[in-house]
DNA sequence: CCAAAAGTGTTTGCTCTACACCCATGG
DNA sequence: CCATGGGTGTAGAGCAAACACTTTTGG
């Protein structure tokens, strides 16, 4: 034991990477902070953890209350504690990594602690408060292994989607050009999703809408 | 804001799963507690993070003061915080995952907090004190998924290796038999390996020994 | 009838798997 | 010379990638 080095109780946050896929591109959800420090700065949704609370049950607390938005399951990716992450003392980081559909993201609205909400195209990011570049990055290496299974690539999409879309939904995270053939021969293969007998009217050709098998 | 709930001040704790492949088994490295609560049980090595110290630099100092070993890449695992998983009140534990080759293994020895320190087959493992059973599912988890790819697995061994032993290491982790011939090829096939031009002798024909490519 | 997106099969190469025998050494 | 683990090649199956045209609708 070194023994004299005082034991730490740092504050505990979690900060919650919330992505969508909207307008063609992948985007993630930042708040403009009303308060110092990094005032002005966007910054992650997210906050410190309460007394008697879990930590995922503090997400989505404060996904709530800074958003307005409930989502679906909350993936942990990675926890950061660099002793000079936060001006203010010792903070903690847990980051959360979660999706919603575009229909929902729209009815996103900033809480008290923020002057603005905006969904951010992840291939064009502003200066970031804190270290919260950094648990991006993390949590978009962590959508780009999972959206290999076709779940969480769905979980970006409304309920009900056409296959064109969830192509191009994959095709902006991967950052590159899918072979519709294969693309639909490979997800159709899986099982996974089902029709739901109704269509997308556009301005051409009428597309099928699929769902994800099971509830 | 939620308002009157109070913000927690928790105590930081890592923990670290510490894997070795020895005697053709897949082994952790456990401790039996000198103090309650829990005292007699086995639990993984760990402790509390200090005033201005990182995660990681944490995991090796209790490393080292608790087991006297020294080891490579850490990786961290997950981030475990359920109010109740410690009875003394609220403690939030990062978990690690790191390797150490059976030579090094065997010269582990507990620190002043430990009567006991033993290399425990994961296979088989005691009741374990507080919630170590899941960090240990959760590393395990991820160690299965990282042996994939070879350094990983070759982390396991000693520094120069004959593909038999790194082949049983692999059959024992994913609990399943491997061709020899297949497994030779792939791996040869990376190009991570160099022979190191010596042989291991025993009680048959001389087995060439491997290193990782690099440094 | 024109533009635009929806939808559909086949071929090719590669990767993974299954499988059996000879070789070198120590005792 | 015998027992034991070290070392080697090939054939078949399944998967992934490349590739172009017809269909349906709205304007």
């Amino acid at each position: 034991m070194a023994a004299n080095a005082q034991p730490l109780r740092p504050l505990l946050a979690v900060d919650v990477a919330l992505f969508t896929f909207m307008a063609a591109e992948l985007r993630v959800l930042l708040l403009q902070r009303r308060h110092p420090p990094h005032a002005g700065a966007w910054a992650l949704p997210g906050g410190l953890v309460d007394e008697g609370e879990g930590l995922e049950q503090a997400a989505r607390r404060e996904l709530a209350e800074e958003t307005g938005l409930t989502v679906g399951p909350l993936t942990q990716v990675h926890t950061f504690g660099d002793p000079d992450r936060d001006p203010r003392g010792r903070v903690i980081s847990v980051a959360y990594l979660a999706c919603v559909p575009a229909d929902q993201a729209e009815g996103a609205g900033p809480g008290a602690e923020a002057t603005a909400l905006a969904w951010h195209p992840v291939a064009a990011l502003p200066e970031l408060a804190f270290d919260h570049s950094r648990i991006i990055a993390a949590a978009l290496a962590r959508l780009r292994a999972d959206i290999a299974q076709l779940p969480a690539l769905a979980r970006l999409l409304p309920a009900a989607f056409t296959l064109s879309e969830l192509q191009q939904a994959l095709a902006a995270i991967q950052g590159q050009e899918v072979d519709k053939r294969n693309f639909r021969r490979k997800i159709l293969g899986l099982g996974l999703l089902e029709s739901t007998g109704r269509y997308r009217y556009g301005d051409h050709r009428p597309a099928q809408l699929f769902r994800l098998h099971q509830a």
